[in-house]
DNA sequence: ATGGTTGTTAAACAA
């Protein structure tokens, strides 16, 4: 079971390399993030007509979420208890008998600000929920734009971006609270390459110079991290024409296999 | 080089 994120910064626009990408990976399960778009919009046949079918979660100018699947998603939630959020981040729902929640975390602009309170808030509920979930689904998986790069090994200049945001202490502590409710990030489950990222801004050519972040990731729990047998990083999209400033991070699950 | 680029939506805002 393949199971993949890409936050697309506008599916208006990446419509096209997210429909070349789920035909060249075929993955079981696409979540995106930034998608852009109020829920009339979303185009849903043309994942259809691909032998997907979507759910989604979206709104007007920002935001917005979708989960992209082979099997029908069941038990669908687009908010969470005590966390009262007009912007569209948030998607949950189970497919294939795993539970997945698909997240947009918030940016937090720059540390100190009001949005990076709001950021550090919305952590710590989403956190909460996520407890909960943990208590109800053995298989589950958490995944999205997490607008946090875990450690300095995921930053390309560490001191350039020391306590800088997506790279500060309490925003690393707020995942390392996520991460202690039971959940691995399966891209450190196995052997990688150093500096690989994934995602790169568009400004001063940061892709070209790899001047990049890891905050992108596939977080499971401990029945699942069991399960997967490979994470990697595609960067093959994000060097097509006009690409996202994002490239999807991909989780390779033995379902079938044996929990020891 | 506190710059640079992209997307949405109408000059600014978010990332």
């Amino acid at each position: 079971m393949k199971i993949a994120t890409w936050n697309v910064n506008s599916l208006n626009v990446r419509l096209g390399h997210v429909l070349d990408w789920l035909g060249a990976e075929q993955p079981e399960v696409l979540a995106l993030q930034e998608i852009k778009m109020t829920d009339d919009r979303f185009p849903l046949e043309a994942f259809h007509e691909a032998g997907y079918e979507a759910i989604f979660s979206g709104q007007k100018t920002y935001n917005g979420v979708a989960l992209i699947s082979r099997a029908p998603a069941r038990e669908v939630i687009r908010d969470i208890a005590d966390l009262e959020d007009p912007a569209r981040r948030i998607l949950g729902a189970t497919i294939d008998g795993v539970r997945i929640l698909d997240l947009y975390v918030v940016n937090g602009q720059e540390v100190g600000s009001e949005k990076y309170a709001h950021k550090l808030h919305w952590l710590d509920k989403v956190t909460a929920h996520i407890g909960g979930e943990l208590q109800q689904h053995e298989c589950f998986v958490v995944l999205g734009d997490f607008n946090i790069a875990p450690e300095d090994r995921d930053v390309h200049d560490p001191a350039a971006w020391h306590e800088r945001i997506l790279c500060s202490t309490p925003e690393r502590e707020a995942l390392n609270r996520l991460r202690a409710l039971g959940l691995e990030d399966c891209y450190r489950l196995f052997d990688q390459d150093p500096e690989q990222y994934s995602w790169w801004d568009y400004r001063a050519a940061g892709f070209r110079r790899n001047l990049g972040l890891r905050i992108d990731l596939i977080l499971a729990s401990t029945a699942m991290a069991r399960k997967c047998t490979r994470c990697w990083i595609d960067k093959a999209p994000r060097k097509l024409e006009r690409p996202s400033d994002h490239t999807p991070v991909v989780a390779e699950f033995d379902v079938a296999r044996t929990p020891s």
